[in-house]
DNA sequence: GTAACTGCAAAATATTTGCATCCTT
DNA sequence: AAGGATGCAAATATTTTGCAGTTAC
């Protein structure tokens, strides 16, 4: 598809095949990945270096951001036009259902501001909120 | 230090040296540890396999609580008293110094209730400020 | 004395690195 | 053709498990 090239291209990064079949995960996802999700639903066995690769590459990038998590896991989703190499302007709230386990961006729901003590100075605020989502009501 | 055994006893727990050691440094650090900063703050050498059990069995207990962020390191830091076993309530807001690196509990700030997409129901929030803290200003 | 906790060894996982080969431009 | 990307092998790092010895109660 050309979309999927484009964004690579925009990146400097070379078209290959798996950087392709990655982003497209994400593009048609809703939700966010972890790297497991990625070697099983990519279909074709990818080397697992190169998802690593490739992981670190787009983030690096700004093509996707790490989610927060309670949990140990470690998640990635799509950033938004706004996000920026090394930098990335993605306010949005994180969902995560406790029923079906998924983590949504909610790109409508924007991160609220805080009032912090005295001193504190803010350059970025992340929120993640559990629950049940639409789907599992 | 009587606080702390009492706090052991309080979750069936035995007092052992190396669960109040591990305590007494989350009692006097302000901010939240990693597994590998617990190892070297303890001063003597513990067991890795110990730490680990620890941890595990604090959060269980509710003690402490794992703080999400945005890069890939788990966090712990204590609870307060309205936590119980498996649920905590822990509601305020973290904050992560991109100077010191230091992650801070602060208390005084409650997380803010967001409006979500029709159809979802939250049950926790959990909100990271990233910026520069009092002490790096 | 008994149950629970610890430490050691080792297994299972996860992540990183080096290098030769292949693909993109 | 040149540089970057991939795959394999192997090195590291992280986490879990089993079991025997030790400690708390």
């Amino acid at each position: 598809m050309v979309v999927i090239e484009d964004i690579l291209k925009k990146n400097q990064l070379s078209v290959t095949d798996g950087r392709k079949k990655i982003l497209e995960l994400f593009i048609s996802s809703e939700g966010a990945l972890a790297h497991a999700d990625i070697e099983e639903k990519t279909g074709e066995n990818f080397d697992r270096v190169t998802v690593y690769r490739t992981l670190n590459t787009f983030v690096e990038k700004g093509i996707i951001h790490h989610i927060p998590t309670t949990d140990n896991s470690i998640l990635y989703a799509l950033c938004k036009d706004n996000c920026e190499a090394g930098h990335h302007h993605d306010n949005h709230v994180h969902f995560i259902c406790d029923v079906c386990n998924k983590t949504i961006c909610l790109d409508e729901v924007t991160v609220p501001t805080v009032q912090l003590p005295e001193g504190f100075r803010p350059s970025h605020a992340e929120m993640v909120v559990n629950g049940v989502c639409g789907d599992c009501k």
